[in-house]
DNA sequence: TAAGATAGTAATCGATTACTTACTTTAAAA
DNA sequence: TTTTAAAGTAAGTAATCGATTACTATCTTA
């Protein structure tokens, strides 16, 4: 699929590193990605890795953030310059949708690393991104609560939590029919159960 | 904590077998649990387990079954004799907060299970596992839209997605803040919203 | 164009894993 | 009490993993 370029200076091939990672998890388990599995993916030998990355390690921890700052940049993006509380909340859960549907294996990652007993740098990089997505969802809650959209009576915390949970079940529901193009369809009438659950009567 | 009981007969052995696997997936990476590990945890030599079970992945398949005879029997159990729909989800809900509670490793167990990229046994017991959950919970949301106290505009495959996504987001939730309890405190709040999202107004 | 720096190869290392085997201990039936 | 099958031990095995090493190819630049 890609141009097998040899001699790729170091930063384009940590790059060309984090994408076949991420490729890779879309079709795998990702706690059984070998380094010689990514190597293979990008037509490169095992050993070659460890010239770019310390460790294996290494390599998670610079997927993790590769997956904080497009995630977070991507629904930012979405809500930019959208008034409505809602409507802001709803952008902000299809686009996630979509980088979710356009990179399938990270989703398995973020679970993959947050359950780690031993707290590694990929696991505190899923972690900040958790919380600076979860400080997102609150902020636009409270603004909505603020303006009269979303129910006074709503705790921000659950509400902030469900909504991640939104996801997490969508994800769960495709591991179940193996059928990534469903979460799309499904994503609306998810939503709506979600909006109805939070706005004002 | 066990009775450091030797010679066990091969059935007590197995059962044994199973609790000490969900209770190391309590405190660590269920894809990192060892055979080695699982005898250390029930005083016994790695060798001796394979007296009991064929294979690693025999283990997994005996827990799986563990969970969904368990699992299944505890929603049942909390929802009998509920005549109203919506306190019946409730109390499912909430039963399973509990077994979470009590378990909190075998959701970790599950996901890590359904994300396999093989047709394992045991994957294939978590998928029907889920598939028997999702049933019960959307025999309930149409019995709910049939009595008028769940909205006919929800669409039941949404609302059962979402039902098993609220416990999706608790378990997050869980493993950022590494603290089991406040799944119990956050229970309800999270419910409530559902809730409002799916009743009639 | 020569030379140093960078990137990649191929083989190999020690550690770890699931699983096996030869032997020993236990418990219950005969 | 003796016998015997079940259950456990301890020391293996082969395969696989991340990481290292010695060497080679390629790019950059003075």
């Amino acid at each position: 699929m890609n141009i097998p370029a040899k001699h790729l200076p170091a930063e384009e091939r940590r790059a060309v590193t984090v994408e076949a990672v991420i490729s890779l998890a879309g079709t795998q388990n990702p706690s059984e990605i070998t380094t010689a599995a990514i190597a293979k993916h990008m037509n490169l030998t095992q050993g070659a890795l460890f010239r770019h990355f310390p460790t294996k390690e290494a390599i998670w921890e610079a997927v993790m953030i590769w997956v904080a700052e497009r995630l977070i940049e991507k629904i930012d993006q979405a809500s930019l310059g959208i008034t409505s509380p809602l409507l802001a909340l709803e952008a902000m859960f299809m686009s996630h949708v979509e980088f979710v549907i356009e990179h399938p294996g990270v989703p398995r990652m973020m679970f993959g690393e947050l359950q780690r007993a031993e707290s590694t740098a990929a696991k505190r990089m899923a972690q900040t991104l958790m919380q600076h997505y979860a400080e997102r969802i609150r902020q636009r809650i409270e603004q909505g609560q603020a303006s009269g959209d979303i129910s006074p009576d709503i705790d921000v915390q659950s509400a902030a939590t469900l909504f991640i949970g939104t996801i997490q079940g969508l994800v769960m529901q495709t591991m179940l029919s193996g059928n990534i193009q469903r979460m799309r369809q499904n994503a609306p009438g998810i939503f709506a159960i979600y909006r109805r659950g939070i706005r004002s009567q």
